[in-house]
DNA sequence: TTCCGACAGTGGGGTCGCAAT
DNA sequence: ATTGCGACCCCACTATCGGAA
């Protein structure tokens, strides 16, 4: 199959709104497709790689060669050049990489020159990724979707499953099992405002569990062999050592268990983020890191115990599976109860711990990839501020020709200025795009270079945020982490914005 | 007919490793 | 030694479609 099968056929899925129609454009392409070449397109298609990375971003595309008028390139042949480019190591490899860049891009016509542009950056914008490809794959195998997600649950990867589907039907899904040392798609958590807000939706008694601020594992063990598994899959065995032992430890001999990773103090006190990450990042001298930065490991879920796989039982039986399995220093801490009371009081006692939140979590729900089922519902506290808006930078995609990102500011009594605590493109409507795009070009002052326009610090807006990290990038030595917009605050005027001192106190 | 679950899109800050400067 | 890039960790929120109620 050509190239310009699959950019011709993204085009079509982006010119249609409705999903239903992008399904049928992408099911035609799947029925035609070689089997040899399912998996490539469905990758594709999906805005994914076979590679999953090979090195090249966006600043690598920036000026593509002359665009051919023939289109030639092979499915296997692109997939075949992003293997040596993705191979490309040591001293003169970014030369060679640009230059297999341009070969690549060469040999491509101008459509297809786009199409493989935003897949290797990311950005497919066609309005259907994974969730649309289950459907599509489904409808071109003639199977259930069911049965795709089922297995995509236990295999992690659709490109594979999708072409086991259309190469075997049902029969090849089922053949899909849990294996150990193959990671499973971990299944995730919705949110809520509260904790009565998530007691209501699930109904009935719940678990509440410490919602703690760290890196997502999945630990595999088979025999004397254990594997880590972060939440988007990437094998991390090396770089955490504490859990590798602590999964040898244990008296099962063939696990696969939920948890999470996390940098304690020596008061038992969670380390800021920043540390737990850089911890579990670090490669080059893992010995080193560990003396430095320990970390804990509190496990949640069980998902196969003794070669028994637990993944549709309800969520207590797999809990009961998991308590029995480790040692209740490795559990991570919760409360069973249907009183709304009970889980606020222990929600407050969490975060006076120090700790991220609390998970709440259905005792019925089978363990399910994604979202689906809603099953499981975080619950954060949440911080605000009064800020001044410094700047705004012009949109892209859907918010192209409106001003989207703020630079956020807070209020420095000492020098009468404004120091910049972070951006936030998040919580604005249409309708707030709008008026903000119109108000912010009104008062427009200062420098701007085409992306980012500067204005008169005068508008006052409420943000939520999550806390207060150390930062290099901002001159006051912090920034908001995942800041948002509230509403404006159009009553308010400059120089009754939050100061910086307030902001400093929050960061402790 | 209305409601709501699932998705895709739009980007945020921080860290590491690597190659180039 | 420093800088730039890519990849990945954490992520919130709105608009939209289409099946569920």
């Amino acid at each position: 199959m050509l190239l310009i099968d699959l950019a011709r056929t993204s085009a079509a899925v982006t010119a249609s709104s409705a999903r239903l129609a992008k399904t049928a454009h992408l099911a035609e392409l799947l029925g035609r497709v070689e089997p040899e070449e399912a998996e490539i397109a469905i990758a594709y298609l999906s805005g994914e790689l076979p590679q999953r990375n090979v090195g090249v971003g966006w600043t690598s595309l920036q000026d593509p060669p002359e665009p051919r008028l023939a289109a030639t390139a092979t499915l296997r042949g692109v997939h075949d050049l992003l293997d040596r480019i993705k191979a490309l190591a040591g001293p003169g490899s970014q030369a060679a990489r640009r230059a297999l860049v341009s070969e690549l891009f060469g040999a491509l016509t101008r459509q297809e020159q786009v199409f493989l542009s935003r897949l290797l950056r990311g950005e497919l914008r066609q309005g259907a990724l994974e969730g649309v490809m289950i459907e599509a794959v489904a409808k071109a195998a003639g199977v259930p979707a069911a049965e795709v997600r089922r297995a995509l649950t236990l295999r992690g990867w659709l490109p594979a499953v999708g072409a086991a589907a259309l190469g075997g039907g049902v029969e090849a899904l089922r053949a899909f099992h849990l294996e150990v040392g193959h990671p499973v798609s971990p299944m995730l958590a919705q949110s809520a405002a509260s904790i009565t807000a998530a007691f209501d939706k699930l109904g009935g008694p719940v678990a509440v569990e410490w919602k703690l601020d760290g890196v997502r594992v999945q630990a595999h063990r088979s025999g004397d062999r254990v594997t880590v598994f972060t939440r988007a899959l990437e094998d991390i065995t090396t770089q955490v050592p504490e859990l590798v032992e602590a999964m040898s430890t244990l008296p099962s001999r063939d696990l696969v268990l939920d948890g999470e990773v996390i940098a304690l103090r020596a008061d038992g006190r969670p380390e800021p983020f920043q540390v737990t990450s850089g911890r579990v990042s670090s490669r080059t001298d893992v010995p080193r890191a560990r003396e430095k930065t320990p970390l804990s490991v509190f496990f949640f879920d069980a998902l196969r115990v003794d070669g028994a796989d637990l993944l549709d039982l309800p969520g207590e039986a797999r809990h009961a599976a998991l308590a029995a399995a480790v040692p209740p220093e490795l559990v991570t801490p919760r409360l069973v109860t249907g009183d709304v009371a009970d889980g606020e009081a222990f929600f407050k006692d969490v975060i006076r711990s120090g700790h991220e939140g609390v998970v709440v979590k259905s005792l019925l729900t089978p363990y399910a990839a994604g979202r689906r089922g809603a099953g499981w519902i975080k619950v954060k506290p949440r911080h605000t501020l009064d800020l001044v808006v410094l700047a705004a930078e012009w949109g892209s995609g859907r918010r192209e020709g409106r001003l989207s990102n703020l630079h956020l500011g807070a209020r420095d009594p000492l020098t009468g200025g404004f120091v910049m605590l972070g951006k936030t493109f998040k919580g604005l409507t249409d309708e707030l795009l709008a008026w903000q795009t119109e108000r912010f070009l009104g008062i427009a002052e200062g420098p701007t270079d085409g992306w980012t326009v500067t204005v008169r610090p005068e508008t006052v807006v409420e943000i939520a945020f999550d806390g207060v990290q150390q930062s290099s990038r901002y001159p006051g030595g912090m920034a908001l982490r995942f800041a948002r917009v509230i509403r404006y605050r159009t009553d308010k005027t400059a120089d009754q914005a939050d100061t910086v001192d307030m902001v400093r106190s929050l960061m402790l």
